[in-house]
DNA sequence: TAGCGCATGTAATATGTTACATGATTTC
DNA sequence: GAAATCATGTAACATATTACATGCGCTA
């Protein structure tokens, strides 16, 4: 995850494992935070992978490893970004993809969300089926997180619904 | 995490970690799911630390260890319960709670739930402030990030709204 | 000169998954 | 007799956090 976090952010230019720490807690901290203890391992792993390199230079007497994203990189960056949107994983790994989504073709962002939005209403209606069969022997607290679950599928779909149709008209 | 779903459903009996990864996935896998490489080892943490006892039997021929919840273990599952939920962890780790605020009496639960609604309200306005502030700069994708981050909060804060009013009115 | 911000990194710990290893019983 | 289910467990790996270790430059 905070690979591709890093990858997106080296698209916009070079930075130091501290910069794109900055770089997350100002603007991606709302879904994606990281400590220094996983940025600087992964930025030294991404190197070895070949997806980065580094230059070390000195800027104002101090010492600074400053990161380029290679075309390796790139390409895994945007493969990342074309996948299909698993949102059974958490909210955040769909906003870290979205936040990237001005590197892609209006259209194929559209063909995700689109996809996005029919995949959680397929999820809805295994668990409105799941509802109708435990309703009567679950207890009201247990049964209430499945109701919980159910209108949170349903806010997201609402939500990535007029989410989409806001890119259509721009 | 996992510790105290397993707590939890001991409060109901005696189980082996074949039945609690059952249980897990009939009643919280939209919330909670774990493997046995993860409930066996916990199980084990758990008897080590007094928390829960095993009783080797055989049934139907077969071995088991069955695992009973201990006083401490008891305790330290109440305890954790009547915590504060900290929403900022993701909405599985509420559910976690909630799945079990049967076992708290009911001015305990709408206290917490009311906390919580506070404590999502405060960072909604925390994050309107913020969007204020970065509005102009910002890209579309990049700040829809946020949005959808305030909206969810507001989702949120909606859902454990009516929540806790139907609690009341039990 | 003390403290903060900049800058990089490692070690210990936490928490989980997937795959593997083993073996019994039940069902088709 | 094969396959599925019951049942327990370990080993390798993945992914991250917190705390620690180090040191420079700027500012009060």
């Amino acid at each position: 995850m905070i690979k591709f976090i890093i990858l997106g952010f080296l698209n916009y230019g070079q930075f130091t494992g501290y910069d794109l720490k900055q770089m997350m807690t100002y603007s991606t901290s709302n879904f994606i935070s990281a400590s220094f203890g996983s940025i600087y391992p992964a930025l030294n792993k991404l190197e070895k992978d070949g997806l980065i390199s580094s230059t070390k230079v000195v800027e104002n007497g101090r010492y600074k490893k400053k990161y380029t994203i290679n075309k390796i990189g790139e390409d895994e960056f945007i493969r990342w970004l074309e996948e299909p949107i698993d949102f059974m994983r958490s909210y955040e790994d769909i906003l870290a993809k979205v936040f990237f989504y001005k590197k892609l073709p209006k259209e194929s962002t559209i063909k995700l969300i689109e996809q996005l939005i029919e995949d959680i209403n397929k999820k809805i209606k295994e668990l409105e089926k799941l509802e109708t069969m435990i309703k009567k022997e679950a207890e009201y607290f247990e049964i209430s997180t499945l109701y919980f679950g159910r209108d949170h599928l349903k806010f997201m779909a609402d939500w990535y619904g007029k989410f989409v149709e806001d890119i259509k008209q721009r």
